[in-house]
Order: structure tokens, then C-alpha cells, then sequence
DNA sequence: AATGAATGAGACTTCATTCAT
DNA sequence: AATGAATGAAGTCTCATTCAT
């Protein structure tokens, strides 16, 4: 068992509080713009401190996408999935990621569409397995019909958010995130799925 | 009547230097990481000419768009569309624009896909208000059938057709920009169209 | 007999527009920060222009300064000074001064008034022996009365004149000079002529 | 109980090392010419420990202003008042002012006397205050009789002083500013007091 | 674990001035 | 006389990162 020395304990507050500074400034200021310094200033510790925790300001983005990540995998495992068809399991999908995108802000969702992140393009990831297994299912049990192969319908579906996202974040959040995903996403999955 | 001097035209030429020269370096070189020097260096022209024809290296991207834009424009108005149904235009404009996207490359579009970037929504742009042209008359002539309004189905479309730009970007255009927009274009039009 | 050819008119036209436009923008614009660059623009005409006129903008306070000298010269020659005293002489005279620095203005006031300006401290000015030889004659005709050579008194009167319009200028004109000039020059010379 | 580590005691010399270096260079080099870099190199610090301490150069020159404020308070609180007339009190607090510019030097006062220099016109100085209680004690007392009000009298004073520090930039300090400023001083007090 | 002083490369931009036309 | 494109030195300031304490 992890023994918790107060010098532990204290580390690991040190860390959320850097965290937690940095989710509520990437809201206001633009990542780029965002400075080591600024962050530690606002927490309250020292740059020192910082790099004992992170490497840089882009490991805490990594962290935050991570934490998103898991945080949506215990959500959509704990959704009732049971008695739902393949497209109302995939709507919920990406209801859900809707959801997260919106909790974790306009900020950080800006921050983190950028082309250069490669974040997004790892295919291993739970959340890109998960819709995959929803589609595969979905075939299997003929819900989708469609002559496309489940990695390509998986390649749309994500496309398409993201295609949302981007927008959401290039309009500074003028309109619903939740609303239009549900609405866009079926369509596609109505016209993929059929 | 032409009042291009000798001096005017090299100024113009000069100005192309560099107009063509970071074209070229935004494919190789990251363009947050481009300095105006960098460019200078390799334009062979002093940072002062530099700031004599661009306000900084922002107003290049933008030129690069409202040129590309007008190539657009010009691209599409020669383009054979009587008798072509509204779906088929939609397609056509979408191809082009992929067209587009791959001619002036993976570099600059990374560039310009990024959240910050308000160039892309600018509703007045003509390009925007030729795909609503496109789409209203596909509705008045019955060649679309949507319970949503015109603008929603714009809106649609070009969220799309950015989310797969975006994708080539982040995928660093490991597929073929050309046929993946004109699958997903397809699939979106037969969706909300029919 | 000087010969204006329509070329020379034109080029004493130019440098007027130039001199105008400085004067202009100086009371607008910290005098440090006004660059040919700036002037030329809005001026309306080219760099080289100015550099055909003027050496630099330095040139063009030191025009202005000696323009104000003759300015107060012709002025202070026409005032009638018959049956006046010394004491009444010397107050119009700094009555003067204040009106020309109210006249061309706080902008030129303040780029004048900085510690490097040698154009203050050649005391071969009309300006000054002006007001020398009006105390000189006052100590001749007695009505000047005090241990202090006319020199000594001539600096403490310029002295304390440029410590009012020094104040003036931090106090961005938050007074009258006029008066404030008045008051404390008669206080001054009540106090040295007695 | 100094919290003065090793290393707080460290980062206190190399400002203090920036600080003595600006005013020792201040002296020979125009203030507007010295720029950062210049001073770094002669203190032997980097650009970054600078900026570190200083916002900018005007910072150091405010800090000396505050300083020179401070050493005046403190020479002026310690100096016998007792059994003085307000008249005497009121030259020798100029007398003072006129030895710290001398102190701190014709660079300094060459630096500070510049029309945008807004440190000089806030009443809120502790310098200004203490006048102002003299000329008001004076008046109580029946030492100082005069149609002007206190404040009056204040800002003539302080407007003659500033004439006369600025006289001494212009000319290079080629006279005793202690002396002229006894001179002058005496002089306006006289006339304004008796 | 935490501190924060120090570094210095490097980015951006300005601007006086020149000179061929 | 007038133009304005071109130059490039020089200044300001930022910021990620290190390291002794």
C-alpha cells in the first residue's frame, strides 16, 4: 500500500492547485499566452515548484485530455446500455462528449484544437475503441446497414464532432455545443446508418 | 492607364518575394516557429522591406486567404452548373474546395485551422453566400427536401467540410483530402437533402 | 531681385505644408514619438520631401523657435514703450512671452522644455538682450533700484519664466499662463526693483 | 526576525548593483540613450535579471526620485526647527532640495526634468505636505503675511525651485546650484512674506 | 518538496536615412 | 523638386528553464 507521508499528501495538493489554476486560467487567456510564470503567480508556488510537477504547460493539457478521457469512459460505461439500438448508443456518445467539452470549457477546448496536437490522432485510445466496439456490434446485430467498413463510420462520426467542436470554439460558444452535436450527428448517423 | 514605373513594379515583385517565399516555408516550418526574420533571411530581403509591405506575418496568412478565396470565386463561377442538379453543385463546390485546401497545402492549412482564426467566420464572405445561393434554389426548385432552413444547411456543410480539413491537418494529410471530402460531402447531402 | 520660378513657389509651398503639419501633429502627439514617417504620411508627401526641406525633425522646432523669436521681437518693437516704466516694460515683455507659448500651443511647449535644449542657453538671443538692455536702462534712469547687476536680474526674470512654463507644461495647461506669468513676474520684479 | 536568506540577500545586491550602475552611467549618458542593455552590460548582470527587478528604466528612476523623497524627509525632520522663522525654515528646505539634486547629481536631475515627468505634480508628497505646513504655520504665526493663499505661496516656490534646477540642466551645471537656489529663494521669500 | 533569482537566446518592431528614378 | 522602396542597426521585452539553497 501507498504509505501517504504529510510530504506526499502535500505534494499531491501542490499538484491540484497548479491544475486547477491552470483549468481556470486556460478559460480566460489564450493558451498560447499563457506563461509558466503567469500560472505560478496565480497559484501561488513558485516556477520551481511547477517544473517539479510538470514538464511543461503542455503536459498539463495532456493531463486534463487524459483525465477527460477517463472520466467519460466511467460515464458512458456506467450508461444503461442494455436495450439500446447501435445509432441510440452512438447519439449517446457523443452526447456525452458534448457534455465533457462543455464542462471542461470553451478555454481548454481551444487550447486543444490545434493541428499540431496529436493527442487526437491515437487510435488506441479507450474512447476511439469504444465507439468502434458500438459500431462493430451494430453490425453484427444488422442495426447498421451501410457499405462502409465500421473504421471508416467511426472516422465520420469523430470528423463530425470534431468538425462541431472546432466551430463551437471558432464562434466563442455562441450557440448550444450539446444541441448541435445531438442534431448533427443524426443526421450522419441516420444517412451512415441506415 | 498604368502608372507602374520600373520602381513599382520591383516593389511589386518584391513584395511576391516574400508573399511566395513564406508560402513555401509554412509547408516545412511550423507557423507559430516562422519568424519575419526566418523569412527575410530566405526572401533575401531586408526585415524593413518585410515591414514596408506587411504589417507582420499574420496579414501574409490573410492575404494567402482572401486570395485563395477569390481563386475560389472565380473557379466556381466558370464551372458549367446549368442543368446540374443542387446536390451535384453542392458536391462541385465542396471539391473545389478541397482543391484549394490541397494546392495551397498541408502547411498553410495548418495554419489557418486554428480556434482563434476568425477569418473563417466571416458570414459575408462569398464563398459562404454562394453555397446559400446554391442550396435556397435547390430548395425553391424543389431539388431539396429538408425540414431545416437553408442557413442551418449551410452551416452543416461547412462544419463538415472543416472537420475534415481539420482531420488532414492533425493526420498531417496522410489520406486524400479530395476524395475523403467528396465522401463525406455525399453522405451529409443525401442525408439532409433528400 | 529673387526670381520665383512656379518650381520654387511650389517647394517653399511644400516645406510650409510640412511645417504646418508638424506643428499640428505636435500638440496631439509626444513630440519623441513623432517620427518623419508619421509627419510625411500626413503631410502627404513622400520621406525624401522632407529630407529635401529638413535635416531632421529637429530642425523644424529649432525653425519654429526662431520663428517665434522674430514673432516676439516684432511684437515687442511695436508695442509702445514711450513713457513706461522698467518695471511695466519688463512685465509686458514676459506678458509676450506667455502669449507666444500660449499661441504655438502645449505640444511645443513640451518638446521645447527638455534639459538638452541648447537653443535656450545662447545668450546672444534678441529675445534676451532685449530685455537686458530694458534693465539696463531702468538702473540708469533709477527706477530700477537693487544690489544685483542687470545680468543677475536678467536670469532670475528668464529663470523664473521658464520655470512657469515648465509647469505649465506638467500640468498639461491645467492654467493660465498668461496669468500665472503675470502674477509671478510681478512678484519677482517688485521684489528685485524695489 | 529577517527572513533574509543567503539568496534574498543575493537578489538584493544585484538590484542594488542595477541601481548604483543606472546612476553612475545616468551621469555621463543621456537618460533617453541608455538603454537596458547598455546598463546590463556594465552591471554584469543579464537582460533577464533586469527585467527580473525592473519593470523598465523609468522604474529606477522613480525608485531614486522615492529615495531622494525619502533622504529629504529624513534630513528635513532632523534638522533643528525649533526657535526658526517660517522665512529661515523655507530657505532651508530649499537649501536642502538643492544639495540632494546635487547629490544624486546633473544626470539625474537631467533625466527627471522632462515634461512628461508626472512624479513631480502629485500633492500628495510627503516634500510638498511639509512646505505646505510651514507656509501654513507661518502664516498662524503672523511670519508670514501675504494676500496669497498657502497654496499660492507653495507653488510659486516649488515653480521658482524647478526654474531654476532646470536652468541648471540647460547649462550644464556650470553654477553653484546651492547657491543660486539660496539666492533665488531668498529673494521670492522676501517678496512673498514679508 | 519548494523556492525564486538568474540566464540569455530570440522574437518583434521601429525608424532615420539613402538613393535610384 | 519629389518619390517611396529598401536598408539594417538597435531597442524592448518575454519566457522556458536551471540550479543553488
Amino acid at each position: 500500500m501507498a504509505k501517504l507521508t504529510k510530504r506526499k499528501l502535500q505534494a499531491i495538493k501542490t499538484k491540484a492547485i497548479i491544475y486547477d489554476t491552470f483549468l481556470e486560467m486556460v478559460q480566460e487567456c489564450e493558451f498560447e499566452k499563457l506563461t509558466v510564470e503567469k500560472i505560478c503567480k496565480k497559484a501561488n508556488v513558485s516556477v520551481g515548484t511547477f517544473y517539479h510537477h510538470y514538464r511543461n504547460k503542455y503536459e498539463i493539457i495532456e493531463e486534463i485530455f487524459h483525465r477527460a478521457d477517463k472520466f467519460f469512459q466511467e460515464k458512458m460505461s456506467s450508461k444503461q446500455i442494455a436495450g439500446k439500438t447501435a445509432t441510440e448508443q452512438i447519439v449517446g456518445f457523443f452526447d456525452l462528449l458534448a457534455q465533457i467539452y462543455n464542462r471542461y470549457g470553451l478555454g481548454f477546448s481551444k487550447a486543444l484544437f490545434n493541428t499540431r496536437n496529436n493527442l487526437f490522432i491515437n487510435d488506441e485510445r479507450v474512447m476511439v475503441t469504444m465507439l468502434r466496439d458500438i459500431i462493430v456490434q451494430g453490425i453484427a446485430e444488422n442495426q447498421i446497414i451501410s457499405e462502409l467498413s465500421a473504421e471508416d463510420l467511426k472516422r465520420i462520426l469523430f470528423t463530425t464532432a470534431r468538425g462541431i467542436v472546432f466551430d463551437w470554439c471558432l464562434r466563442d460558444g455562441d450557440f448550444s455545443l450539446e444541441e448541435a452535436m445531438h442534431q448533427y450527428i443524426l443526421i450522419v448517423v441516420r444517412a451512415i446508418a441506415a
